[in-house]
DNA sequence: CAATTGACTTGAT
DNA sequence: TATCAAGCCAATT
């Protein structure tokens, strides 16, 4: 029944969620992973309707392009984001920014297909293709 | 359907 | 280098 692709919401948990610990995402790599180049803030967006107290997404391995936490209007969500990745191993430099050269997670695109595919196919319950 | 919002990005000054 | 403004997309109301 599920002809409609899920919403972008959901590609955008399903890919944040193939982010290996360590590494780091910007709102517009996601985006245009997802095939919308311009849909930096929609990612943004579809992580903050998350922000809960357990969520099963790393939300906090997206930060903008420059590196940095762009989380505005709750610091204490953005202070455990920046904790949560050190704890992951990635380094903050001086400027509070992160080093998008060497934690920039860069998978390829079938990666990236398939993992969208996989989530796909999760949200129609389980029912093949066809 | 139209208007508003927002965890972004880019270009110009 | 820092600051301001405009563009973009999806969800919400």
């Amino acid at each position: 029944m599920a002809d409609s692709p899920m919403s972008f919401n959901q590609q955008v948990y399903a890919l944040v969620r193939r982010i290996p610990a360590g590494r780091v995402l910007s709102y517009g790599r996601v985006a245009l992973l997802l095939g919308v180049p311009r849909g930096a803030r929609s990612v943004g967006w579809a992580l903050g309707s998350l922000t809960g107290p357990e969520p099963e997404v790393p939300w906090h391995r997206v930060v903008n392009a420059q590196g940095r936490i762009s989380i505005k209007g709750s610091p204490d969500v953005a202070a455990r984001q920046r904790a949560k990745l050190e704890a992951e191993g990635v380094v903050f430099d001086d400027n509070d920014t992160i080093a998008m050269n060497k934690f920039l997670w860069q998978p390829s695109a079938l990666d990236v297909e398939a993992i969208i595919q996989h989530a796909r196919d999760q949200a129609r319950g389980g029912e093949n293709d066809g």
